[in-house]
RNA sequence: GGGCGGGUAGCUCAGCUGGCUAGAGCACUCGCUUUACACGCGAGGGGUCGUGGGUUCGAGUCCCUCCCCGCCCA
């Protein structure tokens, strides 16, 4: 084996033989949910499944997608060694725009030529063929990182497979009506001339200009035909009205109002101004119109309360002040329904025309549904461009003197992802999935499960299912006030209520809900109830009015998140609170310790503030009662109001302003927003759901992400899926303009459509959703005076685009095919489904028993921008499509996967996203070719904590031209390490007799032998754990530490002078070196997987309790398994205790300048710590080897023996023999150093115990081991002086 | 504006439910080519844990405030 590990020599080779072996397909015959993961060969075993986030085939991979992929491979192969049925699906998505985008510009560039130069089919065969490029180079990625992917079924979002799910996909969901189409102000974008999803829309900061533009008030027209006819509204009739501060103006003259507004050109298309119904001038303009200037056109005003107040109009002049919009605001606004999103929303609910004055192209133009008798002078504009045309509309306003102002503005503006032009919302006619359905945003709003408490640590090699089922809530433990009695008469007296609002008075009814509350696992302190009387004291002061007011906000500041609190009382120098701990997680509550901490904390940070001054406010200790029944809570209840009286603040209970209930106040302010009450989903955990149809059975880990998941679905809209594009599955809908238009006679046709229809609706060949003109009405919100009747357009939805005869039938009846293709994330969304052969697996030999046996699948693994997009998408449709039933009677199917893993994001070391532009980006095949696959991967996993954004610092090579990262040398020489410490054991096993075999043994009784296992057993727990919660990071630096610090650092040179000699020390060595191979695999599979080709032909004993069963590939290797009997404390403490020494006795040796090779000569104090040279001397051979020892002695050196002093565990020892003069001068500056740490730590040490406090409240435990730790010190001082005073 | 994440050694990051004299890798200094590895070995230096306050016997860790940086949504 040569000296460096070049990856290159191996990583095809071993490629080849996973590829030969057929190591990475799955088998679903084999996959049996209900059993136990197992190696045995053609033995049943649960499925581990996960389909790869398809990369766009527009361009090779980046350094993100390394990541991603790396993640699932560790994950998939884990599972695969673990004994699942794994299956990796790989493929690519077609990436509608993106791809045309790019083929279009390589047309322009390489041929002068546009899209519609070509033929439809010809344009799509080019995009083909680029397609097929990209999506060879890249597998030829993913493969060269080492993905085990099932190469045999690699899909493509828009093969055979797929179309046919996404057909039947469309299809279902069109007969159901949950596919609509309707005219609606898309995001339009006016270069690539398409629509777009919202979230294909970024926002950009621009900066523009709020232009004032003046609209002259008339009275209402008599005749809308003659528009110049018109009656102005003076100044004077305004200030009749009662219009305000009007009185400066030109009386006779025409009044007018002042729009404000960032987008002058779309005035052509106005149909309105509005005002909000609180201005002060709303009321005298009722029933008034505006002349639309330019046009002509009168418009009405209406009122809407969207509009912005401006500032000085405002209640709030300090929130105005903050509001830049309030800033700019005129208080008029004008509406463009056809040009604005705000405005069509506006325009709906007050009925406003809507007319658009745009082409596609977003020129401005009268072909498009502005009526030409209404165009007036506007022609000019007509034929400009947006930008044209804003500053040509602008020209003219000014002059006619209608510009009052312009001022600079900066906002922001939607912005195409992929031509990156400005978004046009556009009224088009596009197709819709009507995603707010139950069926399909419900279903996904509670596929999402509650957090789950973290799972407990298990054994090594146990499969990462189920976790224990949280109970549902509020069984097993009664309430606490299941019997609620009414105050009695006797005690004190209940106070009359006066005043209920801030001082209600407790009756059997009156008791909050709250309290009621069901606890479970409290601290032991706080078990049987939930609702405490609480008092705690100031420290020194007492507290003004203005501060105890402070507090009782502080209460309500943490009421309902923390504890519900019932009552408090603010005295001067105390106060008194009555609250029950909320849940923080379910089955887990906050602690009154928590609580009150929170309370004091805040109010004392508020007070101090006021004060300004600081130092404790309140008294460290607090008095807590458990309130046992209802009765003691009335009581206390009663004590507190009763208080104030008492300590004469009040004349009667009731009448002190410092008490109050928050319970009562917050749920009037808060509506029960943060009360725990609206909490949601449901708390079902994982196992109650793991074969139902999916409820609560969605995770995200990290946990976080699953509150942007829910904040999505709160706001969805439907989601617009045509896309006018020629890339992409074709909308399978052939329509006619109108029913009027069918070329055959009617009853002809209705009866072959419903032969086609058909009276089993599971083989319908098609779905005429007839778009009744109620419901198009309702989906397109459309007035009707555009004069087209919408309930004439006939659509039919064709489910096998193969069938002829359906489509010849259409086609000769007048029917075409819809142009435009669908939104690229409807077949993603379907790809869960899609890949496994939905909706019939069953067809083809490639799919046959995937879909029931993989899914639901087991992780998505992902980065965060996709949540929103894809990961909703995925769910709706997989539990729609798989559920049953129809609307009424809908039970949805399974989940698409049990977990969604987010992983962070690179940056570079300026923490900028990685991209093209700013060339910082970093391609995964350079560090491939310049590190190896493994180094890449290593160093990817290495860096994956649980944080959003990673940082990677990018460094060019001018040699190359190449961007890398010097981040990526870590991997690199982990693999070096890791292959010279291979290399070192397989030429000791190597040289080993030959008649060695693998028959069991026990384990070498050398105590460096079963300190290796131990530590091996804790790491394989270690990374067990944390592969079972996605923490990559802790994994590789797990087995990191495992093979260079334990097995190289300490195993291997501790074993050097014995293992050639001892069978045993080879079997433990065989061991552990196969058992690091196969725990790091999954990270670094191609390296281990080399070593393992040489080390499987060396045998030796096996070692009991690791479990590590042959195979002839490393990748198809069971997990190890370390029993629990390798655990070895007492080697593990020898061991450490060993290392100290060798530890003191190096660093004394480096201080002196001993040469390294050297041996002197260890003189422990064989009187004063007989166990420590007993340990020294059993272990001889490790310490001298480890530490340079000629020899140990048991006595210290006599006198004039020139020795150096040794302290180790608070005795004296020492050292001799180290060189021929001593140099005393480096021997007291190093005893001296010594000391003055040990002072420091003395005092430390000293000083805590001093603290009563500490010695009282703190564990004892911990006291003692503070005080065994100052006792140690203080020896280990003391021999250091002893030392230090022998020198001089 | 709302939500989320981050600010710990020169750099990249660990540090879970408060108990350290705050860790790792790279970089740096010193010594070593010791027969697995210089992509290495041994020893070291380097941090008032963003600011200010509070809670606590005890705060990098909990609470509040403010300041930076980043992402998402409006």
């Amino acid at each position: 084996m040569p000296r460096t590990y070049r990856p290159s020599d191996h990583e095809t080779r071993i490629r080849a033989a996973w590829d030969e072996r057929g190591a990475f397909r799955a088998d679903p015959a084999r996959v049996d949910r209900a059993t136990a993961p197992t190696h045995e060969p053609g033995a049943p075993r649960p499925p581990y499944a996960v389909v790869i986030p398809p990369p766009n085939v527009t361009a090779a991979l980046h350094l993100g997608h390394a990541l991603n992929n790396t993640l699932q491979d560790v994950l998939v192969r884990v599972h695969r060694m673990m004994g699942y049925e794994t299956l990796w699906m790989p493929g690519t998505d077609h990436a509608g725009i993106a791809t045309q985008t790019v083929v279009e510009r390589r047309l322009i560039k390489d041929e002068g030529k546009r899209r519609t130069d070509y033929p439809r089919e010809e344009f799509v065969a080019r995009v083909q063929a680029f397609k097929d490029e990209y999506e060879a180079i890249i597998t030829d990625q993913l493969k060269k990182m080492g993905c085990s992917c099932d190469w045999s079924r690699q899909r493509f979002t828009m093969d055979d497979i797929c179309a046919r799910a996404v057909r039947e996909a469309f299809f279902m969901l069109f007969k159901e009506g949950l596919i609509y189409r309707g005219k609606r102000l898309v995001n339009w974008d006016p270069v690539t001339q398409t629509a777009l999803a919202d979230d294909e829309v970024e926002m950009k900061e621009v900066d523009g200009f709020f232009y004032y533009l003046r609209y002259p008030l008339i009275h209402k027209p008599k005749d809308f035909k003659e528009p110049q006819n018109v009656e102005f509204v003076t100044w004077s009739e305004l200030a009749a009205r009662g219009y305000p501060d009007v009185e400066d103006k030109p009386g006779d003259k025409p009044a007018y109002i002042t729009v404000a507004t960032t987008r002058p050109e779309t005035c052509l298309g106005d149909t309105g101004v509005a005002v909000n119904p609180k201005d002060p001038r709303a009321p005298s303009l009722r029933g008034l119109w505006v002349q639309l200037p330019l046009v002509k056109r009168p418009i009405r005003i209406v009122e809407d309360d969207y509009v912005v107040l401006p500032a000085h109009m405002q209640a709030d002049p300090e929130a105005a002040a903050k509001d830049p919009k309030a800033q700019y605001a005129t208080g008029f606004l004008k509406v463009t329904p056809a040009h604005d999103v705000n405005d069509y929303e506006i325009g709906r609910r007050h009925d406003l025309d809507v007319i658009n004055v745009m082409a596609p192209d977003a020129s401005i133009s009268d072909q498009h549904g502005w009526p030409p008798e209404d165009v007036n002078g506007a022609h000019v504009f007509v034929g400009k461009s947006r930008e044209d045309a804003r500053k040509l509309v602008v020209k003219e306003f000014e002059a006619r003197g209608l510009l009052e102002d312009k001022k600079p503005y900066r906002h922001s503006v939607g912005h195409s992802y992929r031509s990156h032009a400005a978004i046009e919302p556009y009224l088009s006619d596009q197709w819709y999935v009507k995603v707010t359905d139950d069926r399909l945003v419900g279903s996904a709003q509670r596929a999402l499960s509650s957090p789950l408490p973290p799972t407990p640590p298990s054994g090594t090699g146990v499969p990462p299912v189920s976790s224990k089922p949280t109970p549902p809530r509020g069984t097993g433990v009664p309430p606490v006030f299941s019997k609620p009695t009414p105050p009695s008469g006797t005690g004190v007296p209940p106070v009359s209520s006066q005043s209920p609002s801030s001082s209600p008075t407790p009756t059997s009814k009156g008791i909050p809900d709250a309290l009621t509350i069901h606890r479970r696992n409290l601290p032991h302190w706080q078990k049987g109830g939930s609702a405490y009387f609480v008092t705690f004291r100031l420290a020194t002061s007492t507290l003004t009015d203005a501060e105890r007011r402070t507090v009782m906000d502080a209460c309500a500041h943490w009421h309902g998140d923390r504890a519900r609190i019932h009552l408090i009382t603010v005295m001067p120098d105390h106060v008194h609170m009555i609250l029950s701990p909320v849940e923080r997680s379910p089955g887990e509550w906050w602690s009154l310790q928590e609580i009150i901490h929170s309370v004091k904390s805040f109010s004392a940070h508020e007070i101090q503030k006021l004060r300004g001054e600081s130092g404790p406010l309140w008294q460290t200790e607090y008095f807590d009662r458990l309130l046992r029944d209802a009765d003691e809570f009335v009581e206390k209840w009663n004590y507190m109001l009763n208080n104030p009286v008492k300590a004469r603040l009040c004349e009667k209970p009731g009448d002190y302003p410092f008490t109050c209930s928050p319970d009562r106040e917050c749920e009037k302010g808060r509506e029960g927003v943060g009360d725990g009450r609206d909490a949601r989903p449901t708390s079902l955990g994982r196992a109650d759901c793991e074969s139902d149809a999916g409820d609560g059975a969605l995770r995200f880990t990290p946990e976080r992400y699953a509150k942007s998941y829910t904040n999505w679905h709160d706001n969805i809209r439907d989601w617009c899926i045509s896309r006018q594009l020629w890339w992409g599955h074709r909308i399978p809908v052939w329509s006619i303009e109108s029913i009027n238009f069918i070329k055959l006679p009617v009853e002809e046709f209705l009866t072959k459509l419903d032969a086609f229809r058909g009276t089993d609706p599971r083989h319908s060949r098609i779905a005429a959703n007839s778009l009744d003109s109620a419901s198009y009405r309702e989906a397109a919100h459309l007035p009707s005076e555009l004069g087209e009747d919408p309930s004439q357009f006939y659509a039919i939805a064709v489910r096998d685009t193969s069938d002829r005869e359906v489509i010849d039938f259409l086609e000769s009846a007048g029917f075409t095919q819809d142009p435009d293709v669908l939104d690229t994330w409807f077949s993603s969304a379907l790809w869960p489904l899609s890949t496994l052969g939905w909706p019939d697996p069953e067809q083809s030999v490639d799919t046959r028993g995937l879909l029931s046996a993989f899914n639901p699948t087991d992780v998505l693994c992902t980065a965060r921008e996709i949540i929103t997009l894809w990961v909703s998408r995925m769910v709706m449709f997989n539990r729609y499509l798989l559920g049953r039933g129809d609307e009424a009677s809908f039970q949805p199917g399974p989940v698409p996967f049990r977990d969604v893993f987010i992983h962070a994001m690179i940056q570079d070391g300026e923490g900028r996203k990685m991209s093209k532009s700013l060339g910082n980006g970093v391609d995964p095949l350079d560090i491939i070719e310049s590190h190896g696959a493994d180094a890449m991967r290593f160093t990817l996993c290495h860096m994956t904590t649980q944080t959003q954004d990673v940082r990677m610092p990018v460094e060019l090579d001018p040699t190359t031209g190449k961007n890398s990262s010097p981040k990526f040398d870590l991997g690199r020489n982990f693999c070096n390490k890791l292959w010279n410490a291979s290399r070192f054991a397989i030429s000791i096993l190597e040289a080993a007799p030959s008649e060695e075999t693998g028959a069991d043994a026990d384990a070498s009784a050398a105590l460096a032998d079963r300190w290796m296992l131990s530590r091996l057993r804790a790491s394989a727990e270690t990374i067990d754990s944390a592969l079972r919660n996605y923490e990559f990071s802790v994994y590789a630096q797990t087995v990191y530490d495992l093979l260079w610090r334990d097995f190289c650092d300490w195993h291997l040179e501790a074993i050097k002078p014995t293992v050639r000699e001892s069978a045993a020390q080879r079997a433990v060595l065989r061991a552990s070196l196969d058992a690091i191979l196969r725990l790091l695999h999954p990270i670094a599979p191609f390296i281990t997987e080399a070593i393992h080709e040489r080390l499987r032909t060396l045998l030796a004993p096996a070692v009991r309790g690791l479990h590590l069963p042959e195979s002839d590939m490393l990748c198809l290797a069971p997990w190890p398994q370390a029993d629990e009997s390798l655990r070895d404390e007492h080697a593990e403490r020898e061991f450490d205790r060993l290392r100290d020494l060798i530890g003191v006795v190096r660093e004394a040796r480096s201080l002196q300048n001993v040469p390294p090779k050297r041996r002197i000569t260890l003189h422990l104090d064989g009187a004063g710590a007989p166990d420590l040279l007993a340990l020294a001397q059993r272990e001889r051979i490790l310490v001298e080897t480890l530490a340079g020892l000629e020899t140990i002695e048991g006595t210290l050196p006599g006198a004039g023996v020139a020795a150096t002093a040794l302290a180790f565990e608070g005795r004296e020892h020492a050292l001799s023999n180290l060189t021929d003069a001593l140099d005393t001068g480096a021997e007291r500056e190093r005893l001296e150093k010594k000391m003055a740490d040990l002072d420091k730590s003395i005092g430390a040490l000293e000083s805590r115990l001093n603290n009563p406090g500490y010695a009282n409240r703190a564990p004892p435990n911990l006291v003692q081991q503070t005080r065994d730790q100052l006792e140690s010190a203080v020896k280990e001082r003391d021999a250091t002086r002893g030392a230090l005073e022998r020198l001089s």
